[in-house]
DNA sequence: AGACAAGTTTGCGTTTCCACAAACTTTGAC
DNA sequence: GTCAAAGTTTGTGGAAACGCAAACTTGTCT
């Protein structure tokens, strides 16, 4: 039925205690699913009938305020479980997940987390590390924006994606899913406008090249620096 | 050895479903911990070798930044588990836990978490709904920070806090611990100046009434209307 | 009671960054 | 290839909120 390869998951953290018959059920138990570049995967509010392994790709979170102002609090890289709502004992999504590139997931049905939690060791407790590091990658964008500049919040941003995702080529370290001004704009609370400068006087610079929603940071010492004090210029 | 009633714990969430025998021995194996005002229960970056139930009083949640700037995420009100790192599989508290006003807390060597939640029905459960609920709020603070003005974002903390904790009296909606112009500015991202601005102006306009650090809400009406657009004012 | 520390208020100049606007570039569809 | 849609760049003015400063109030300690 799955023509999807046991080594898939067997090196990802909620998978790599287990053997290799416990993968095969899992495995089993799952289905594929293609979500193209753009498309939602689940909308915050719908009921969390669902949770989903991101194999390839990039997914973003996004929320929208009572304003209709868009946040995107984070994204996923590859090899981690999202829409886990069902963990935290939540009935709906929380955000929006949309598929920043091309994306391949497998999901699950959500009623069979706990069947997994208490059947597999390390699952659950491989979870909730995901869990904490969402927490508190949250609570860092938190003190970003209560206590840095828009210079420095976009800069942070950018190194946050480019580590967690950067792709190391004969340039520099290229982010591996488009990315729109806009979008940093909505992950940082700036515009796009502010953005657009920044990048532009960067550029120059020769701290990162961008185009056509492609950015690549040539210079990781130089914005190291603008994200955490960028007044010493 | 302890004189603590049982009904103490009966009705909260992570132990609500509990005999009163498991509950007795929970107990027998918690500690009281009276923290003073202003007295730190764990710093950020300790070794997380205990945790809590907050049974009175407040506790705030603090990080420092890189540059030395505290940020407050959040407050905890009483009736919660708190330092729960471990549930998350962290080694370490990712913050600091101050005591807000004069706190009782029980504590539990972490050891004792995984047995908690092995043995006793719900308690995993209920505490990651717990967990869930304080995503949920660094979250909706990072909308906050993202997209509103200073004056929204005050008004803000202060309903939360208002709602979260506030005892009603025959004048308003009393918040029950000091909350200083400081604190408020590091839950918002502020500077104390412009909150005194803000609470001068709104005091002024019966929206609240502010002495030593003691803040009762007399119009939560007006204060939800300054939350979400304070431009239509 | 007095002195000190901590917290608050208020004024003023300055900076950051947004809002609006308009031209320009790139992409993708037909 | 052409057109529309989407995204970007750049300019200008203006508002929000900070930084600095100084006076003032309140609580606390001895």
């Amino acid at each position: 039925m799955h023509d999807l390869d046991d080594s898939l998951l067997a090196h990802l953290p909620p998978f790599s205690l287990l053997s290799g018959e416990d993968i095969r059920d899992i495995l089993n138990q799952s289905r594929t699913r293609l979500v193209p570049r753009g498309a939602s995967v689940f909308r915050e509010g719908d009921n969390a009938t669902t949770f989903y392994l991101l194999l390839d790709g990039y997914v973003r979170v996004e929320r929208l305020t009572q304003d209709g102002d868009r946040v995107i609090p984070l994204h996923i890289p590859p090899g981690q479980l999202f829409g886990i709502a069902a963990a935290l004992g939540k009935e709906t999504y929380p955000a929006t997940a949309v598929a920043a590139s091309d994306c391949v997931a497998l999901e699950w049905p959500m009623r069979l987390w706990t069947k997994f939690a208490d059947n597999y060791p390390g699952f659950a407790t491989e979870t909730y590390k995901i869990v904490g590091a969402r927490l508190e990658e949250v609570s860092r964008r938190v003190m970003e924006l209560a206590t840095q500049r828009v210079e420095q919040r976009v800069a942070c941003a950018l190194l946050t994606i480019a580590n967690q995702s950067g792709k190391q080529t004969a340039s520099g370290l290229q982010i591996e899913f488009p990315l729109t001004r806009r979008e940093i704009s909505e992950m940082t609370g700036s515009t796009l406008h502010t953005v657009s400068r920044l990048l532009s006087v960067w550029q120059t610079d020769g701290v990162l090249v961008s185009q056509n929603k492609r950015i690549c940071v040539l210079d990781i010492a130089k914005l190291k620096k603008l994200a955490h004090a960028a007044n010493v210029a």
